[in-house]
DNA sequence: AAGTTTTTACGAAAAAATTCATACTTTGCA
DNA sequence: TGCAAAGTATGAATTTTTTCGTAAAAACTT
């Protein structure tokens, strides 16, 4: 399923599906477990988000087995990229290089990362 | 004002936060003509949004003038960094490098930007 | 100064997102 | 098989955000 304005993920359905793409595929309880070591909510406040994000498509979800599976229907790069798309129009005023540059200012990369960057900027040009 | 996750701008918060920075200073009416060219709404929700802002701390305003006048109470800047750091954590594991390059990929930047970007990454390491 | 227009205040409705109680179903095991 | 435990469905309450109608106040216009 492919991400656009309208589908946007709310703010919880990111915080699910990110527990969704390192886990590959998980049950709801797995799913819930890992949102209590973030903040504390009702396990069927977990359960019904993910049957909303169901409805909505943002997972799939395979019901045979005795609980069921679900996994995201949505890629990480393509949130990713929606999100990223949106916050550079709304917040760096359509400029990709003051995001970046905004990023490595605070948020402080590592040498390793650093050079990945510059390895990365030189594949591009 | 330090923005935090306990007063973080909603999105219309943020649009016209975003206006208030380009023009530094300006009334409602002022600040409802520039989002009516994004999408339309009735002047008195852009006259309520900015009210519940100042409530809130996130503008100053000038009631003496004829009309009032508003001002951003939070700097582009501290902004950038509340959304980007968030946006890190929940998207990116934390990781600033790997959003640096989702950004550099999809929305291609200049190459003047691609340039500029080079020589920031070499005056930090 | 009276009437018109513009601006502000206020309160409540509507919409969107989140939370949860309750009931029903399935599973595992004594 | 029957009972407890775990899982699912559903509907509604709550909270947050957005929208707007209406009325009062202030500012022009002539």
């Amino acid at each position: 399923m492919i991400l656009t304005k309208k589908n946007k993920p709310t703010e919880s359905e990111l915080e699910i599906l990110q527990v969704l793409w390192q886990k590959n595929a998980a049950t709801v309880r797995e799913v819930h477990e890992e949102l209590l070591k973030l903040k504390d909510a009702g396990y069927t406040t977990t359960l019904k988000l993910m049957q909303i994000m169901f409805e909505k498509g943002l997972v799939t979800r395979d019901s045979s087995s005795k609980t069921h599976i679900y996994e995201a229907a949505v890629t990480r790069e393509n949130t990713q990229a929606l999100f990223l798309n949106k916050m550079i129009d709304s917040l760096f005023s359509g400029s990709s290089a003051q995001l970046v540059m905004q990023a490595l200012g605070n948020h402080k990369a590592s040498k390793t990362e650093l050079e990945e960057i510059k390895n990365f900027l030189n594949t591009i040009k």
